[in-house]
DNA sequence: ACAAGGGTCTATGTATACAAACTTGAAGTA
DNA sequence: TACTTCAAGTTTGTATACATAGACCCTTGT
C-alpha cells in the first residue's frame, strides 16, 4: 500500500473520530514526521482530504481540519434528503425486488441483532451498509453515486456526535425496513417518502443528543 | 499564481475544450515539460483532476481522461435534475424576490443579445451565468452548492459536444426567464418544475445536436 | 513454434534539498 | 504609547535525485 494512502486513511479516521478537532492546523512537517512519511506522500494525503471538504486550506496558513456547526447539519441533511430520496425513488424503479425483500426480511429481525450486545450491533451496522450498497447499485447512476459516497463522509462525522442508543438504532432498523419494502414494491414515491421520514427522524435524534465539542 | 494551479487550469482547459481526447494517458514527464514545470506540481493537478472526476487513474498505466459517453450524458442530467431543481425551490423559498425579478427582465431581452453577434453571446452567457450565481447564493447551502459547483464542470464539457444555435438560446433564454420569474413569485414547485422543463429541453438539444468524437 | 522466464527499460512513488513567501516579533521613531 | 518597518524564522511551494514496481521484449528451452 502507499505511504499517501495510508496517511490519508490514517487522517481521515482521525478527523471522523474527532481526534483532530476542527480549526487543527496539518503542518506538514509535523504530520509527516508522525505518520512516519516525508512530506510529499502527505501533501497528496491532505489534498485528498481537501477536495472532500474534511479540511480547507485557510489561506497560507495550510491547511485546517474543517468545522461542522449545526447550520452545516441542516444543510448536510437537505442535500441527503435530496440524494438519498432520489436514489431511493430510482432504486425502486430499477432494483431488484427480490434483493430488497431479502433485505427487508433480515431488517425485520435486526432488533434482536441490536439487542443482542457488541458483534450484534455489528452486524447491524454491516446490515444497514448491506442496503445502502444495494441502492447504489440499483439506481446505476455512477455521478449520482458518487455524490452519496461524497456526502457520506461528512454525515459519519456527524453520526459520531450522536449517540446511538438501542431504543434509536430499533426504530431506525424499523425505518430502513420501510424503505426496503417500498423499493422491492417498486413505488418510487414511497420509497422516497420513507426515506424522507427516516432522514427528518435521524436528523432531530442527532440534534436532540448531540454533544457539543 | 503557483505553479500546480496554472497546471491545473490549463490541464482542465484542454480537458473540457477536447483537445485532450478520452482515454488519453497523461503522463508525468511528458506534461510536465509541455506545461514547463516540474513533476510535482503536475502531480498536484493531477490529483484535483482526478478528483473532480475529469481524470482517472487506471491501475499502473498512469491516469487518463476519462470518457463521457450517451449513458454518462442521462445520468449527468439525472443528477443534475435532482440538485438544480432542489436549488431552484429552495431558492424560491428564501431568495430575494427583487433580484430575481430583475434577471427575469433581462432574460426577457436576451434574444436581442442572442441575434446581436459575438460580444451580445459573449453578454447572454454571463447573463445565464448570473442567475446560476443568484441561485446558489439564494440557497444558503453550501454542500448543495458545492454538489452543483462539482456537476458543472461535466456540464461545460458535455455542452461543447453540442451546437449551440441562435434558435437553441433564444428558447433556453425564455425557459430561465420563466425559473427567474418563478423564484421571484416564491413558488416552490413552480421553480423546480420549470427547471426541471428547461433540462429536459437541454438535453434533448444535447442528444440531438452532438457530434461524437 | 510456442511458452516460460529473465532482464532491461520506463513509468510512477518517495525522499530531500532548495526557493520563496508569509508571519511574527522587536526595535525605532513620530 | 502606538504605529511602522525591517529582519529572522518558520512555513509552504518547487525541483530533482533516487527507489521501486510494472510492462514489454528478447532469449532459451521444450
Amino acid at each position: 500500500m502507499r505511504a499517501s494512502d495510508r496517511a490519508y486513511a490514517a487522517l481521515r479516521d482521525d478527523i471522523i473520530e474527532w481526534r483532530l478537532l476542527p480549526g487543527t492546523v496539518l503542518a506538514e512537517v509535523e504530520q509527516s514526521e508522525r505518520l512516519g512519511i516525508s512530506r510529499t506522500p502527505l501533501r497528496e494525503a491532505l489534498s485528498r482530504l481537501t477536495a472532500e471538504g474534511l479540511t480547507t486550506t485557510a489561506g497560507s496558513r495550510g491547511v485546517v481540519v474543517t468545522d461542522i456547526s449545526l447550520e452545516d447539519i441542516d444543510e448536510l441533511f437537505e442535500l441527503r434528503e435530496t440524494l438519498e430520496g432520489k436514489a431511493a425513488a430510482l432504486a425502486a424503479e430499477r432494483g431488484d425486488p427480490a434483493t430488497f425483500e431479502q433485505l427487508r426480511t433480515e431488517l425485520l429481525q435486526a432488533p434482536e441483532l441490536i439487542n443482542g450486545g457488541g458483534p450484534g450491533l455489528h452486524a447491524y451496522y454491516e446490515l444497514a451498509g448491506r442496503l445502502d450498497a444495494a441502492i447504489d447499485a440499483a439506481i446505476s447512476n455512477s455521478y449520482l453515486a458518487q455524490a452519496m459516497r461524497s456526502l457520506r463522509v461528512h454525515l459519519v462525522r456527524v453520526r459520531r456526535l450522536a449517540a446511538d442508543d438501542a431504543q434509536r438504532l430499533t426504530a431506525a432498523a424499523a425505518e430502513h425496513a420501510a424503505i426496503a419494502e417500498a423499493i422491492a414494491a417498486g413505488n418510487p414515491r414511497l420509497a422516497e417518502a420513507a426515506t424522507t421520514v427516516h432522514l427528518h427522524r435521524s436528523l432531530s435524534h442527532v440534534k436532540v443528543t448531540h454533544t457539543p465539542h
